[in-house]
DNA sequence: CTGAAAGCGCTTACAG
DNA sequence: CTGAAAGCGCTTACAG
């Protein structure tokens, strides 16, 4: 007990004089690399099980300049449809990492600024990035991509040459209005957000993809873009509710939430006297007493398959360029 | 630019080479530590400004036994309610962290496993921890303990020996209840989460505190305990409906979300019928016709508080052992 | 199959 | 005030 606070961290130099045998070989037993006899792999393992033997990461990484961290870039965002989602999608990218036992680095960016990643990527702190929001034109993956960074996107990024995972949000939102159309919805409003992001851009995609493959004009007048506050959903269901629509496509949640609440406060009942969908499902569409028609995705999944894709390509392995996950539709009252 | 992608990156030998210095010198030069000519730093900091030298964090770490980053360890949760709380109080940490120059890995455990933890600890990937969640007895804190890693709390531990940054639930609840009383209420139930963890047990004692302060007397029947559930939640509204009871205190949002769309259903109205309050305010508050009396904690300062104090600590600064930070009590037309 | 040695890129007592 | 040298704890060509 009493010298258990003296006693030093063990290295690989502890471990191969117990056992008579040299550093190199306690290595190449722990690595597995290079040549070496079972039998003695065999006793060392045995002795570091025993005992305990952790290598000095840093030690490891300044030798093989390899870090087994990878970063993840985040948003700062506040809503209870974003906050989920980027944490959900953390959630995925974690597991895999540990599985890997590769550790994540957490980034917060809030807006332009490339100082944290500049330090975190020059000091060598990461093998490679996991950017989790993608914008048109993307700044952070242009400047990934300019200091060779490993990196892969969740979001497309609308560029070529960088690896980008994400849901079909294009396709999704293609088929959730066909299907809609098909179910005798005329008139079709969309609600967006932030025409920035990559995703809302796909959704849009998709909305206007099904108005072409059935052969209908899109209309302008009842596409509504930007709604990045309450009071511009707001204005855009009054103004709508001028234009003869008899469906509301929300963007996500946090613009499918204001609408419920708005046709609620105009007294105007959801399905009957309009019909309801989003594009984007989270828990907040539990919270009506009508159920929303939506679209559900995996997070998780998009954030495990981001950080194997990743891996895979820190390892040199050949990775899809653009990798598509699936999505549900779910129909529900809403849309009745 | 041809050679651009072969050059290598730069070291502090070769900056000292450039600069007809020794490496120690730049070394102290950026360090700050030992002496130095104001005029050999300065050329030096002019060069390394210029030219861009980042340290190689994993050199660094090795010769100087530190690590430069932190580890925040979060609970896998679900609900709309944790998953902000988590994710804002990294937010803080993170924040912190980078004005320190200090990096953080995100460790996420659902159960009791500590493999993670330990192969972080043992590897020295990091210089301290906070633990994000704190239960009754906790595991985590006494392994944590055990293994002398620096660390923090956010939430009591109930030990005495042990760094802890909370806000002050129990004298937030205590103050709260108080007020409701003066106000006129009769007979308040209480409507508990887990009581495995430390947060719901601070948060009855504030509850229980209030009785004593004003002389009431305690009804076990009406503290209602681990409603970790939607059903349970509702059962125990159901049955407190018949105890005659004027005001439900709910542990956190969770659990006053679905007392208030259980009072819904059966028709009683807030607050003419009954009165609510939460000992917690999220944004999933917001969601009602009626507004909720709660109690507003800041998150991001708890995050940032906790940040400050691990660092502090780990540089060897005396540091409070237990931090409690204010609260707000927002009184709304649910309590009127 | 195994070991001695050099190297990864820093820091820091030790001399001067 | 500055430099040469040793050291942090690993890995890995190079010999044998």
């Amino acid at each position: 007990m009493a010298n258990e606070n003296i006693e030093k961290v063990m290295t690989i130099h502890d471990v191969a004089r117990e056992l008579g045998v040299s550093a190199s070989t306690v290595s190449r037993a722990i690595s597995g690399k290079g040549r070496i006899g079972e039998a003695t792999r065999k006793r060392i393992q045995a002795y570091i099980d025993e005992h305990g033997f952790y290598p000095n990461a840093a030690a490891q990484s300044l030798a093989q300049a390899k870090t087994n961290n990878i970063a993840i870039i985040l948003p700062e965002v506040k809503t209870l449809v974003d906050m989920p989602f980027f944490h959900t999608c953390m959630y995925g990218v974690e597991e895999v990492a540990q599985a890997n036992d590769y550790d994540i680095i957490v980034i917060i960016t809030n807006g332009k600024d490339t100082k944290n990643l500049e330090r975190i990527i020059m000091n060598r702190k990461v093998d490679g990035m996991i950017l989790t929001r993608t914008y048109e034109n993307d700044f952070f993956a242009k400047f990934l991509k300019e200091h060779q960074v490993p990196f892969v996107t969740v979001g497309k990024t609308g560029e070529a040459d960088m690896i980008q995972v994400d849901h079909d949000n294009a396709g999704a939102c293609r088929e959730l209005v066909t299907v809609l159309f098909s179910k005798g919805i005329k008139k079709m409003a969309y609600l967006g957000g932030n025409m920035e992001q990559m995703v809302n851009i796909s959704r849009l995609e998709g909305y206007v993809a099904a108005h072409k493959r059935t052969k209908r004009e899109i209309n302008e007048d009842i596409i509504y873009k930007n709604l990045t506050t309450k009071v511009l959903v707001e204005k855009a269901v009054e103004d709508l509710l001028l234009r003869d629509v008899d469906c509301i496509l929300c963007e996500d949640d946090f613009i499918c939430d204001e609408v419920v609440r708005k046709l609620a406060r105009e007294g105007i009942k959801i399905p009957e006297q309009m019909k309801v969908a989003s594009c984007h499902y989270s828990r907040v569409l539990d919270n009506y007493p009508v159920t929303i028609t939506s679209l559900k995705f995996d997070i998780v999944e998009l954030g495990r398959r981001a950080c194997q894709i990743l891996l895979d390509s820190i390892n040199n392995k050949i990775v899809p360029d653009m990798t598509l996950l699936d999505y549900e539709i779910i129909l529900k009252e809403s849309t009745k």
